[in-house]
DNA sequence: AAAAAAG
Protein backbone atom coordinates (compact mmCIF):
# COMPACT_ATOMS: atom_id res chain seq x y z
CA UNK A 1 0.00 0.00 0.00
CA UNK A 2 1.51 3.68 -0.74
CA UNK A 3 2.24 5.76 2.17
CA UNK A 4 0.72 9.01 2.39
CA UNK A 5 2.68 12.20 1.66
CA UNK A 6 1.80 15.94 2.68
CA UNK A 7 2.13 16.89 -0.41
CA UNK A 8 0.22 19.22 -2.80
CA UNK A 9 0.08 17.04 -5.34
CA UNK A 10 1.49 13.51 -4.35
CA UNK A 11 1.73 12.55 -7.70
CA UNK A 12 3.60 15.20 -9.58
CA UNK A 13 6.15 13.16 -10.39
CA UNK A 14 3.46 11.03 -12.80
CA UNK A 15 2.26 12.14 -16.46
CA UNK A 16 -0.32 14.75 -16.03
CA UNK A 17 -2.84 12.88 -18.53
CA UNK A 18 -2.24 9.60 -15.75
CA UNK A 19 -3.30 11.83 -12.40
CA UNK A 20 -6.98 12.01 -12.44
CA UNK A 21 -6.98 7.88 -13.29
CA UNK A 22 -4.81 7.18 -10.43
CA UNK A 23 -6.62 9.22 -7.74
CA UNK A 24 -9.51 7.50 -9.23
CA UNK A 25 -7.90 4.27 -8.64
CA UNK A 26 -7.48 5.25 -4.80
CA UNK A 27 -3.83 5.55 -4.97
CA UNK A 28 -2.78 8.46 -2.48
CA UNK A 29 1.26 8.29 -3.33
CA UNK A 30 3.21 6.64 -6.04
CA UNK A 31 5.31 4.11 -4.46
CA UNK A 32 9.19 3.25 -4.33
CA UNK A 33 9.19 1.77 -7.97
CA UNK A 34 7.12 3.98 -9.57
CA UNK A 35 9.15 6.91 -8.37
CA UNK A 36 12.56 5.07 -9.09
CA UNK A 37 11.08 4.82 -12.95
CA UNK A 38 9.91 8.13 -13.41
CA UNK A 39 13.80 9.76 -11.96
CA UNK A 40 15.21 11.89 -14.51
CA UNK A 41 17.94 9.49 -14.96
CA UNK A 42 15.66 6.71 -16.48
CA UNK A 43 14.93 8.87 -19.27
CA UNK A 44 15.86 7.24 -22.82
CA UNK A 45 17.65 4.20 -20.70
CA UNK A 46 16.85 0.12 -21.38
CA UNK A 47 15.15 -0.40 -17.87
CA UNK A 48 16.12 -3.72 -15.37
CA UNK A 49 13.22 -2.98 -12.89
CA UNK A 50 13.21 -5.10 -9.82
CA UNK A 51 11.09 -4.86 -6.96
CA UNK A 52 9.16 -7.07 -4.61
CA UNK A 53 5.67 -8.44 -5.66
CA UNK A 54 2.59 -6.00 -5.23
CA UNK A 55 4.70 -2.93 -5.22
CA UNK A 56 3.25 -1.50 -7.98
CA UNK A 57 5.32 -2.66 -11.44
CA UNK A 58 3.13 -2.49 -13.62
CA UNK A 59 2.08 1.10 -12.69
CA UNK A 60 5.79 2.08 -12.97
CA UNK A 61 5.81 1.07 -16.19
CA UNK A 62 2.52 2.14 -17.59
CA UNK A 63 3.62 5.78 -16.12
CA UNK A 64 7.15 5.53 -18.32
CA UNK A 65 5.89 4.98 -20.90
CA UNK A 66 2.74 6.82 -21.19
CA UNK A 67 4.68 10.15 -23.02
CA UNK A 68 6.40 8.19 -25.60
CA UNK A 69 2.51 6.60 -26.33
CA UNK A 70 1.32 9.44 -26.86
CA UNK A 71 3.95 10.74 -29.38
CA UNK A 72 4.54 7.53 -31.06
CA UNK A 73 1.11 7.26 -31.83
CA UNK A 74 0.63 10.91 -32.89
CA UNK A 75 3.61 10.78 -35.24
CA UNK A 76 2.45 7.51 -36.79
CA UNK A 77 -1.04 8.60 -37.38
CA UNK A 78 0.33 11.89 -39.11
CA UNK A 79 2.89 10.19 -41.16
CA UNK A 80 -0.25 7.47 -41.88
CA UNK A 81 2.46 4.57 -41.55
CA UNK A 82 0.47 1.70 -40.76
CA UNK A 83 -1.25 1.37 -37.11
CA UNK A 84 1.19 -0.92 -35.37
CA UNK A 85 2.01 -0.89 -31.50
CA UNK A 86 4.21 1.22 -30.16
CA UNK A 87 4.89 -0.76 -27.17
CA UNK A 88 4.78 -4.50 -26.54
CA UNK A 89 4.54 -6.37 -23.13
CA UNK A 90 5.24 -10.34 -22.68
CA UNK A 91 3.72 -12.07 -20.43
CA UNK A 92 4.52 -15.93 -18.99
CA UNK A 93 0.98 -16.83 -18.28
CA UNK A 94 -2.51 -15.96 -19.82
CA UNK A 95 -3.80 -14.95 -16.79
CA UNK A 96 -0.84 -12.77 -16.17
CA UNK A 97 -1.30 -11.07 -19.37
CA UNK A 98 -4.98 -10.41 -18.79
CA UNK A 99 -4.31 -8.78 -15.47
CA UNK A 100 -1.60 -6.35 -16.92
CA UNK A 101 -4.17 -5.40 -19.69
CA UNK A 102 -6.11 -4.65 -17.16
CA UNK A 103 -3.81 -2.25 -15.13
CA UNK A 104 -3.03 -0.53 -18.43
CA UNK A 105 -6.49 -0.05 -19.40
CA UNK A 106 -7.26 1.67 -16.31
CA UNK A 107 -4.00 3.61 -15.93
CA UNK A 108 -4.29 4.72 -19.56
CA UNK A 109 -8.76 5.14 -19.21
CA UNK A 110 -8.02 9.06 -19.99
CA UNK A 111 -5.54 9.10 -22.58
CA UNK A 112 -7.28 9.29 -25.89
CA UNK A 113 -6.27 7.34 -28.79
CA UNK A 114 -3.97 5.21 -26.43
CA UNK A 115 -6.23 1.44 -26.52
CA UNK A 116 -4.58 -1.62 -25.03
CA UNK A 117 -5.16 -4.85 -26.68
CA UNK A 118 -4.53 -8.01 -24.75
CA UNK A 119 -3.77 -11.37 -26.75
CA UNK A 120 -3.28 -14.97 -25.34
CA UNK A 121 -3.69 -18.65 -26.18
CA UNK A 122 -6.73 -20.00 -26.02
CA UNK A 123 -8.91 -17.63 -27.05
CA UNK A 124 -10.34 -17.29 -30.63
CA UNK A 125 -7.47 -15.74 -32.55
CA UNK A 126 -10.27 -14.41 -35.02
CA UNK A 127 -11.47 -11.75 -32.44
CA UNK A 128 -8.09 -11.21 -31.68
CA UNK A 129 -7.05 -10.31 -35.02
CA UNK A 130 -10.40 -7.82 -35.36
CA UNK A 131 -8.81 -6.05 -31.89
CA UNK A 132 -5.39 -5.82 -33.47
CA UNK A 133 -6.69 -4.06 -36.83
CA UNK A 134 -7.62 -1.27 -34.93
CA UNK A 135 -4.60 -0.26 -33.82
CA UNK A 136 -4.18 -0.69 -30.31
CA UNK A 137 -0.88 1.85 -28.96
CA UNK A 138 -0.01 -1.40 -26.22
CA UNK A 139 -0.28 -4.96 -26.98
CA UNK A 140 0.18 -7.15 -24.66
CA UNK A 141 0.48 -11.17 -24.70
CA UNK A 142 1.78 -14.33 -24.10
CA UNK A 143 4.72 -15.56 -26.68
CA UNK A 144 3.19 -18.27 -28.62
CA UNK A 145 -0.24 -16.45 -29.65
CA UNK A 146 2.12 -12.83 -29.93
CA UNK A 147 4.48 -14.82 -32.83
CA UNK A 148 1.35 -16.04 -34.20
CA UNK A 149 -0.43 -13.14 -35.24
CA UNK A 150 2.87 -11.54 -35.63
CA UNK A 151 3.58 -14.79 -38.33
CA UNK A 152 0.36 -14.30 -39.93
CA UNK A 153 0.68 -10.67 -40.56
CA UNK A 154 -2.17 -10.07 -38.03
CA UNK A 155 0.52 -7.64 -35.79
CA UNK A 156 2.66 -5.37 -36.96
CA UNK A 157 5.65 -5.04 -34.04
CA UNK A 158 8.10 -3.23 -36.67
CA UNK A 159 6.86 0.47 -35.13
CA UNK A 160 7.80 -0.79 -31.35
CA UNK A 161 9.32 1.52 -29.33
CA UNK A 162 9.73 0.02 -26.12
CA UNK A 163 9.50 -3.89 -25.29
CA UNK A 164 8.83 -5.32 -21.73
CA UNK A 165 9.79 -8.65 -20.53
CA UNK A 166 7.42 -9.39 -17.54
CA UNK A 167 8.58 -11.64 -14.82
CA UNK A 168 11.38 -11.81 -16.91
CA UNK A 169 13.35 -14.33 -15.07
CA UNK A 170 11.08 -16.54 -15.94
CA UNK A 171 10.95 -15.22 -19.61
CA UNK A 172 14.78 -15.88 -20.03
CA UNK A 173 14.33 -19.56 -19.03
CA UNK A 174 15.12 -22.47 -21.79
CA UNK A 175 10.64 -22.66 -22.34
CA UNK A 176 9.98 -19.42 -23.35
CA UNK A 177 13.57 -18.80 -25.36
CA UNK A 178 12.53 -19.89 -28.87
CA UNK A 179 9.57 -17.71 -28.93
CA UNK A 180 11.31 -14.94 -27.44
CA UNK A 181 13.84 -14.65 -30.02
CA UNK A 182 11.52 -14.87 -32.78
CA UNK A 183 9.48 -11.92 -31.71
CA UNK A 184 12.60 -10.44 -30.65
CA UNK A 185 13.84 -11.03 -34.26
CA UNK A 186 10.97 -9.03 -35.98
CA UNK A 187 11.04 -5.87 -33.56
CA UNK A 188 13.47 -3.06 -35.01
CA UNK A 189 16.45 -2.40 -33.89
CA UNK A 190 16.73 1.04 -31.93
CA UNK A 191 13.55 -0.38 -29.73
CA UNK A 192 14.22 0.27 -26.06
CA UNK A 193 13.35 -2.67 -23.90
CA UNK A 194 12.72 -3.68 -20.17
CA UNK A 195 12.80 -6.15 -17.96
CA UNK A 196 10.75 -6.45 -15.12
CA UNK A 197 11.16 -8.89 -12.53
CA UNK A 198 11.05 -9.67 -8.52
CA UNK A 199 15.04 -11.25 -8.97
CA UNK A 200 17.98 -10.92 -11.50
CA UNK A 201 19.71 -14.04 -10.42
CA UNK A 202 23.04 -14.18 -12.35
CA UNK A 203 22.03 -16.69 -14.82
CA UNK A 204 18.91 -14.14 -15.62
CA UNK A 205 21.39 -10.95 -15.70
CA UNK A 206 24.14 -12.59 -17.93
CA UNK A 207 20.83 -13.65 -20.70
CA UNK A 208 19.50 -10.58 -20.51
CA UNK A 209 22.87 -8.29 -22.20
CA UNK A 210 20.83 -9.57 -25.07
CA UNK A 211 18.06 -7.21 -24.82
CA UNK A 212 19.54 -4.98 -23.31
CA UNK A 213 23.28 -3.94 -23.85
CA UNK A 214 23.30 -0.79 -21.37
CA UNK A 215 20.49 -1.09 -18.96
CA UNK A 216 19.82 0.91 -16.16
CA UNK A 217 19.09 -0.70 -13.15
CA UNK A 218 16.12 0.09 -11.02
CA UNK A 219 15.33 -1.05 -7.54
CA UNK A 220 12.07 0.02 -5.96
CA UNK A 221 12.00 -1.76 -2.62
CA UNK A 222 15.30 -3.18 -2.01
CA UNK A 223 16.12 -6.33 -3.67
CA UNK A 224 15.02 -9.30 -1.60
CA UNK A 225 13.30 -7.43 1.16
CA UNK A 226 10.86 -9.57 2.87
CA UNK A 227 7.44 -8.82 2.88
CA UNK A 228 6.85 -8.29 6.60
CA UNK A 229 3.07 -8.99 6.44
CA UNK A 230 3.82 -12.82 5.92
CA UNK A 231 4.41 -14.97 8.20
CA UNK A 232 6.44 -18.36 7.11
CA UNK A 233 5.25 -21.74 8.74
CA UNK A 234 6.77 -25.04 8.55
CA UNK A 235 5.42 -28.39 9.65
CA UNK A 236 7.51 -31.12 9.21
CA UNK A 237 4.87 -34.55 8.40
CA UNK A 238 5.65 -38.04 7.35
CA UNK A 239 5.06 -37.88 3.50
CA UNK A 240 2.02 -40.03 4.19
CA UNK A 241 0.28 -37.37 6.19
CA UNK A 242 0.54 -34.77 3.55
CA UNK A 243 -3.12 -34.36 2.66
CA UNK A 244 -4.69 -35.07 6.53
CA UNK A 245 -2.48 -32.05 7.35
CA UNK A 246 -3.70 -29.99 4.26
CA UNK A 247 -7.28 -31.16 5.45
CA UNK A 248 -6.53 -29.82 8.79
CA UNK A 249 -5.01 -26.72 7.74
CA UNK A 250 -8.66 -26.22 5.44
CA UNK A 251 -10.48 -27.17 8.29
CA UNK A 252 -8.86 -24.49 10.82
CA UNK A 253 -9.19 -21.60 8.07
CA UNK A 254 -12.57 -22.82 6.95
CA UNK A 255 -14.35 -19.81 5.37
CA UNK A 256 -11.11 -17.99 4.27
CA UNK A 257 -9.02 -18.14 1.06
CA UNK A 258 -6.75 -20.77 0.56
CA UNK A 259 -4.11 -21.29 -2.36
CA UNK A 260 -2.09 -24.56 -2.57
CA UNK A 261 0.39 -25.57 -4.63
CA UNK A 262 1.44 -28.56 -6.08
CA UNK A 263 4.00 -30.05 -8.67
CA UNK A 264 2.37 -31.12 -11.93
CA UNK A 265 -0.92 -30.74 -13.02
CA UNK A 266 -2.20 -33.74 -12.56
CA UNK A 267 -1.45 -33.81 -8.57
CA UNK A 268 -3.70 -30.33 -9.11
CA UNK A 269 -6.24 -32.48 -10.49
CA UNK A 270 -6.26 -35.67 -7.90
CA UNK A 271 -5.97 -33.45 -5.13
CA UNK A 272 -8.88 -31.14 -6.03
CA UNK A 273 -11.19 -34.23 -6.64
CA UNK A 274 -10.16 -35.55 -3.46
CA UNK A 275 -11.33 -32.36 -1.31
CA UNK A 276 -14.63 -32.24 -2.77
CA UNK A 277 -15.36 -35.59 -2.15
CA UNK A 278 -14.02 -34.44 1.74
CA UNK A 279 -16.79 -31.68 1.10
CA UNK A 280 -14.52 -28.86 0.96
CA UNK A 281 -15.26 -26.03 -1.66
CA UNK A 282 -12.24 -27.02 -4.34
CA UNK A 283 -10.88 -26.46 -7.43
CA UNK A 284 -8.14 -27.20 -9.51
CA UNK A 285 -5.72 -24.80 -11.60
CA UNK A 286 -3.85 -25.84 -14.08
CA UNK A 287 -2.99 -25.78 -17.71
CA UNK A 288 -4.38 -28.99 -18.14
CA UNK A 289 -8.20 -26.93 -18.15
CA UNK A 290 -9.45 -25.66 -21.37
CA UNK A 291 -8.82 -21.26 -21.29
CA UNK A 292 -12.37 -21.07 -20.56
CA UNK A 293 -12.44 -23.40 -17.43
CA UNK A 294 -9.36 -21.59 -15.89
CA UNK A 295 -10.94 -17.95 -16.94
CA UNK A 296 -14.04 -19.57 -14.75
CA UNK A 297 -12.28 -21.14 -12.17
CA UNK A 298 -10.26 -18.35 -11.00
CA UNK A 299 -13.34 -15.79 -11.07
CA UNK A 300 -14.95 -18.52 -8.90
CA UNK A 301 -12.32 -18.12 -6.62
CA UNK A 302 -11.71 -14.34 -6.63
CA UNK A 303 -15.42 -14.44 -5.96
CA UNK A 304 -15.41 -16.63 -3.11
CA UNK A 305 -17.40 -19.25 -4.50
CA UNK A 306 -14.18 -21.23 -4.02
CA UNK A 307 -12.45 -21.60 -0.29
CA UNK A 308 -9.67 -23.64 -1.86
CA UNK A 309 -7.65 -23.39 -5.52
CA UNK A 310 -5.16 -26.28 -5.70
CA UNK A 311 -2.71 -25.27 -8.81
CA UNK A 312 0.54 -25.33 -10.04
CA UNK A 313 2.89 -23.31 -10.52
CA UNK A 314 1.06 -21.50 -13.85
CA UNK A 315 -0.61 -19.35 -10.57
CA UNK A 316 2.70 -18.77 -8.71
CA UNK A 317 3.51 -15.35 -10.17
CA UNK A 318 2.14 -12.12 -10.08
CA UNK A 319 -1.58 -13.35 -9.92
CA UNK A 320 -3.43 -10.94 -7.58
CA UNK A 321 -6.33 -11.59 -5.63
CA UNK A 322 -7.34 -10.04 -2.77
CA UNK A 323 -8.18 -11.78 0.62
CA UNK A 324 -5.81 -15.46 -0.06
CA UNK A 325 -5.08 -15.63 3.77
CA UNK A 326 -3.19 -18.92 3.03
CA UNK A 327 -0.58 -20.41 0.80
CA UNK A 328 0.16 -23.79 0.98
CA UNK A 329 2.76 -25.39 -0.56
CA UNK A 330 1.73 -29.13 -0.37
CA UNK A 331 4.88 -29.90 -2.94
CA UNK A 332 7.85 -28.11 -2.15
CA UNK A 333 8.47 -25.38 -4.58
CA UNK A 334 11.65 -26.34 -6.82
CA UNK A 335 13.84 -23.61 -5.73
CA UNK A 336 13.57 -20.11 -3.21
CA UNK A 337 12.49 -17.78 -6.49
CA UNK A 338 9.56 -20.00 -6.90
CA UNK A 339 8.85 -20.06 -2.75
CA UNK A 340 8.89 -16.19 -3.09
CA UNK A 341 6.49 -16.14 -5.74
CA UNK A 342 3.51 -18.69 -4.66
CA UNK A 343 4.23 -17.12 -1.37
CA UNK A 344 3.71 -13.65 -2.61
CA UNK A 345 -0.28 -14.73 -3.43
CA UNK A 346 -1.30 -13.55 -0.01
CA UNK A 347 -0.30 -11.09 2.35
CA UNK A 348 -1.09 -8.44 -0.45
CA UNK A 349 -2.22 -4.62 0.04
CA UNK A 350 -0.77 -4.63 3.49
CA UNK A 351 -3.50 -7.71 4.64
CA UNK A 352 -1.71 -10.49 6.89
CA UNK A 353 -0.73 -13.60 5.41
CA UNK A 354 0.16 -17.34 6.38
CA UNK A 355 2.82 -19.18 3.89
CA UNK A 356 2.57 -22.33 5.29
CA UNK A 357 4.81 -25.70 3.95
CA UNK A 358 4.38 -29.06 4.23
CA UNK A 359 7.48 -30.24 4.67
CA UNK A 360 7.68 -34.52 4.19
CA UNK A 361 10.68 -35.87 6.51
CA UNK A 362 12.41 -37.21 3.66
CA UNK A 363 12.87 -33.66 2.42
CA UNK A 364 14.18 -32.37 6.19
CA UNK A 365 17.27 -31.39 5.26
CA UNK A 366 17.05 -30.17 1.95
CA UNK A 367 14.37 -27.49 3.11
CA UNK A 368 16.72 -26.46 5.52
CA UNK A 369 19.44 -25.76 3.21
CA UNK A 370 16.66 -23.94 0.61
CA UNK A 371 15.62 -21.67 3.70
CA UNK A 372 19.28 -21.05 5.40
CA UNK A 373 19.74 -17.83 3.90
CA UNK A 374 16.08 -16.69 3.34
CA UNK A 375 15.80 -13.47 4.44
CA UNK A 376 13.01 -13.99 6.63
CA UNK A 377 12.24 -16.43 9.77
CA UNK A 378 11.02 -20.02 8.80
CA UNK A 379 9.15 -21.47 11.97
CA UNK A 380 9.10 -24.58 12.34
CA UNK A 381 5.92 -25.86 13.93
CA UNK A 382 3.89 -29.13 14.27
CA UNK A 383 1.15 -29.40 12.39
CA UNK A 384 -2.44 -28.61 13.67
CA UNK A 385 -3.99 -31.90 15.58
CA UNK A 386 -7.83 -32.40 15.31
CA UNK A 387 -8.07 -30.76 18.69
CA UNK A 388 -6.35 -27.21 17.42
CA UNK A 389 -8.66 -27.62 14.42
CA UNK A 390 -11.91 -28.13 16.37
CA UNK A 391 -11.29 -25.29 18.96
CA UNK A 392 -10.51 -22.42 15.60
CA UNK A 393 -14.03 -23.66 14.52
CA UNK A 394 -15.35 -23.36 17.75
CA UNK A 395 -13.66 -19.76 17.73
CA UNK A 396 -14.74 -18.66 14.53
CA UNK A 397 -17.93 -19.53 15.86
CA UNK A 398 -17.84 -17.56 18.70
CA UNK A 399 -16.74 -14.63 16.65
CA UNK A 400 -19.70 -14.67 14.44
CA UNK A 401 -21.82 -14.85 17.65
CA UNK A 402 -20.01 -11.40 18.78
CA UNK A 403 -20.03 -10.13 15.39
CA UNK A 404 -23.65 -10.62 15.54
CA UNK A 405 -24.37 -8.62 19.03
CA UNK A 406 -21.76 -6.18 18.01
CA UNK A 407 -23.94 -5.05 15.16
CA UNK A 408 -27.37 -5.15 17.22
CA UNK A 409 -25.71 -2.67 19.90
CA UNK A 410 -24.25 -0.91 16.74
CA UNK A 411 -25.97 -0.96 13.89
CA UNK A 412 -23.69 1.90 12.16
CA UNK A 413 -20.92 -0.72 12.60
CA UNK A 414 -19.48 -2.55 10.30
CA UNK A 415 -19.48 -6.20 10.61
CA UNK A 416 -16.17 -7.34 11.28
CA UNK A 417 -15.30 -11.02 9.63
CA UNK A 418 -13.14 -11.18 6.82
CA UNK A 419 -15.02 -14.66 5.96
CA UNK A 420 -15.58 -14.18 2.28
CA UNK A 421 -16.47 -17.84 1.64
CA UNK A 422 -19.29 -19.37 3.83
CA UNK A 423 -21.99 -17.16 3.84
CA UNK A 424 -21.36 -16.79 7.72
CA UNK A 425 -23.13 -13.06 8.02
CA UNK A 426 -27.10 -12.47 7.40
CA UNK A 427 -27.64 -10.56 4.18
CA UNK A 428 -28.54 -6.87 4.20
CA UNK A 429 -32.57 -6.55 4.99
CA UNK A 430 -34.55 -6.47 8.03
CA UNK A 431 -32.62 -7.12 11.73
CA UNK A 432 -31.17 -10.32 11.70
CA UNK A 433 -32.46 -10.56 15.50
CA UNK A 434 -35.91 -8.65 15.91
CA UNK A 435 -37.65 -11.37 14.93
CA UNK A 436 -36.09 -13.64 17.69
CA UNK A 437 -36.22 -10.90 20.55
CA UNK A 438 -39.96 -11.91 21.78
CA UNK A 439 -39.52 -15.57 21.94
CA UNK A 440 -35.82 -15.10 24.11
CA UNK A 441 -37.65 -13.16 26.51
CA UNK A 442 -39.99 -16.18 27.01
CA UNK A 443 -37.18 -18.65 27.06
CA UNK A 444 -34.83 -16.69 29.61
CA UNK A 445 -37.78 -16.62 31.95
CA UNK A 446 -38.17 -20.12 31.51
CA UNK A 447 -34.91 -21.44 31.36
CA UNK A 448 -31.87 -20.68 33.21
CA UNK A 449 -29.92 -18.18 30.83
CA UNK A 450 -26.56 -20.28 30.80
CA UNK A 451 -28.42 -23.57 29.38
CA UNK A 452 -30.44 -21.46 27.32
CA UNK A 453 -26.71 -19.90 25.67
CA UNK A 454 -25.10 -22.85 25.58
CA UNK A 455 -27.39 -24.79 23.75
CA UNK A 456 -27.88 -22.25 21.04
CA UNK A 457 -23.93 -22.51 21.01
CA UNK A 458 -23.77 -26.17 20.31
CA UNK A 459 -26.66 -25.46 17.68
CA UNK A 460 -25.07 -22.64 16.12
CA UNK A 461 -22.23 -23.88 15.42
CA UNK A 462 -22.19 -25.39 11.66
CA UNK A 463 -21.07 -28.55 10.96
CA UNK A 464 -17.04 -29.24 9.51
CA UNK A 465 -17.26 -30.80 6.00
CA UNK A 466 -15.39 -33.43 7.31
CA UNK A 467 -13.54 -34.80 10.62
CA UNK A 468 -10.28 -33.23 11.62
CA UNK A 469 -7.90 -35.99 11.11
CA UNK A 470 -5.26 -36.84 13.90
CA UNK A 471 -1.66 -36.26 12.63
CA UNK A 472 1.25 -38.28 14.43
CA UNK A 473 3.33 -35.08 14.84
CA UNK A 474 7.31 -36.17 13.74
CA UNK A 475 10.35 -34.77 15.96
CA UNK A 476 12.16 -32.03 14.08
CA UNK A 477 15.55 -33.58 14.10
CA UNK A 478 15.07 -37.47 13.86
CA UNK A 479 15.76 -39.28 10.82
CA UNK A 480 12.86 -42.01 9.93
CA UNK A 481 13.28 -45.58 11.46
CA UNK A 482 14.36 -46.86 7.84
CA UNK A 483 16.76 -43.94 7.51
CA UNK A 484 18.69 -45.16 10.31
CA UNK A 485 22.20 -46.86 9.96
CA UNK A 486 23.64 -49.02 12.69
CA UNK A 487 25.88 -47.00 14.84
CA UNK A 488 29.38 -47.53 14.03
CA UNK A 489 30.86 -47.47 16.99
CA UNK A 490 30.40 -46.30 20.67
CA UNK A 491 31.96 -44.34 23.03
CA UNK A 492 31.99 -45.61 26.85
CA UNK A 493 28.76 -43.54 27.63
CA UNK A 494 27.17 -45.28 24.87
CA UNK A 495 26.42 -42.42 22.69
CA UNK A 496 27.15 -42.42 19.08
CA UNK A 497 29.57 -40.92 18.15
CA UNK A 498 29.61 -40.95 13.99
CA UNK A 499 26.64 -39.16 12.34
CA UNK A 500 25.09 -40.08 9.16
CA UNK A 501 26.34 -38.59 6.29
CA UNK A 502 24.10 -35.53 5.17
CA UNK A 503 21.72 -36.72 2.52
CA UNK A 504 22.26 -34.41 -0.35
CA UNK A 505 24.83 -32.19 -1.30
CA UNK A 506 23.71 -28.30 -1.51
CA UNK A 507 21.88 -27.94 -5.09
CA UNK A 508 23.54 -24.83 -7.33
CA UNK A 509 21.74 -21.94 -7.68
CA UNK A 510 18.19 -23.30 -5.96
CA UNK A 511 18.66 -21.74 -2.64
CA UNK A 512 17.65 -17.91 -1.70
CA UNK A 513 20.96 -16.99 -3.19
CA UNK A 514 22.64 -13.89 -1.86
CA UNK A 515 22.77 -12.47 -5.41
CA UNK A 516 18.54 -12.83 -5.86
CA UNK A 517 17.73 -12.22 -2.28
CA UNK A 518 19.19 -10.51 0.74
CA UNK A 519 20.22 -12.96 3.37
CA UNK A 520 18.89 -12.67 6.61
CA UNK A 521 22.25 -11.01 8.19
CA UNK A 522 21.44 -7.56 5.74
CA UNK A 523 17.97 -7.13 7.09
CA UNK A 524 17.93 -3.53 8.64
C1' DA B 1 12.38 -31.55 -13.02
C1' DA B 2 7.89 -29.50 -14.08
C1' DA B 3 5.16 -26.04 -15.93
C1' DA B 4 4.12 -22.69 -19.19
C1' DA B 5 3.26 -21.26 -24.02
C1' DA B 6 0.26 -22.35 -30.39
C1' DG B 7 -3.16 -25.27 -32.44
Amino acid sequence: MPTTVPSADPFSAAPPQLRAALARQGFTSLTAVQRAVLDAESAGRDLRISSQTGSGKTVALGLLLAPSLVTEGAARTAARRPAGPAALLIAPTRELAVQVGAELRWLYADLSGVAVAVVTGGTDPVRERSTLERGPAFVVGTPGRLLDHIRRGALDVSGVAHVVLDEADQMLDMGFREDLDAIVDHLPAERRAHLVSATFPPAVRALAGRFQPNALHVEGTRLGAANEDIAHVAHLVRPTDRYATLVNLLLRSLGQRTLVFVRRRVDATEVAERLTEDGFSAAAFSGELSQVQRTRTLHAFRNGTLQALISTDVAARGIDIPGISSVVHLDLPTDGATYTHRSGRTGRAGQKGLSVLLVPTTEHRRVEQLFARAPFELSWQPPPTAAEVRKAHTKRTRRRLHGLLDASADPQREESGGDVVEATTPGSGDPPLDKHREYAKRLLEERDATEVVAALLALSEPPLPRDPIAIEAVRASGPRERDRRPPRHRGDDGRRRSHQKPRGAPRKGKRFDKKTHASRSQRP
